[in-house]
DNA sequence: CGACAGCCTGAGGGCGTCTT
DNA sequence: AAGACGCCCTCAGGCTGTCG
């Protein structure tokens, strides 16, 4: 039962401060090792291929260790010429078939099926917003982020569960994330009793973040970073 | 009582590394 | 040389709960 001291713990942003900065031998070596989201000016002037490459590289991170993907990354690219939407929606099942043979890049047919996929989101995104894809995502707001995880998830290819989140942060949008130290984190303050899975649980999270958000003026990603190194300092 | 959302479970997935 | 395993996650399908 609880608890209502540690609840005041966590969202007193005092605390959360307090307890991460002495893992820190200073301020400035703190904020280096935050993560910082990208402007919403730098979000739209980035092309929508970015954002279609950011989103696959994301998919094919599910399940496998992030640092192979990432080093396979630069092949990726030179096989899916950059990743540009309007080229990728016309992936055929034949063009998949033959990078099945390309063992530079990682074989996963299930996975591959999801550029084009995603490539025709991306294009009924600027269609119906009249605008780039990554307008649309530098507008949307951070204080709702969950809202497009939602969307993304259900109009997107594998983009559930953590994907969407992940695609956002590879991307540069401000989020937080749900890994198992933050999730950690907020169990032990008594805001959710499960891991977060529901739309209810999720807004709950979400109400969470955005007070830290409100007392502190930081952005989710630090703040998600921040609770997760009071958890776990990794030092 | 129907429609829909949420929840839970089990299957599926490629790669790198460790084991045999 | 071949096989098992850990990585870490998504999704389909079937079930239960909720609301009008």
């Amino acid at each position: 039962m609880l608890k209502q001291n540690e609840i005041s713990m966590v969202f007193n942003y005092r605390w959360l401060y307090d307890t991460v900065r002495k893992r820190f031998d200073s301020d400035e070596a703190m904020e280096a090792f935050l993560p910082k989201a990208l402007t919403p000016e730098e979000l739209k002037h980035k092309g929508d291929d970015r954002y279609l490459s950011a989103m696959s590289q994301r998919v094919f991170q599910a399940g496998v260790q992030h640092s192979v993907v990432d080093a396979k990354w630069p092949e990726f690219e030179k096989a899916f010429s950059g990743f540009a939407p309007e080229l990728m929606v016309l992936l055929s099942p034949e063009h998949i078939e033959s990078h099945m043979k390309n063992d530079r890049i990682i074989r996963d047919r299930t996975k591959l099926k999801t550029i084009p996929i995603n490539a025709q989101l991306i294009l009924d995104i600027r269609q119906e917003h009249g605008s780039s894809f990554g307008e649309f995502i530098a507008d949307w707001p951070s204080a709702n982020i969950v809202g497009l995880w939602r969307l993304l998830a259900k109009r997107g290819s594998r983009l559930g569960g953590r994907s969407a989140a992940g695609f956002l942060r590879l991307a540069g949008k401000d989020t937080f994330l749900l890994t198992s130290d933050v999730i950690a984190r907020l169990l032990a303050a008594g805001i959710i009793g499960h891991e977060p899975t529901s739309q209810r649980d999720l807004q709950i999270v979400q109400d969470a973040f955005n007070e830290l958000q409100q007392s502190s003026g930081r952005q989710l990603c630090q703040l998600s970073a921040m609770l997760s190194l009071s958890i776990n300092p990794r030092f």
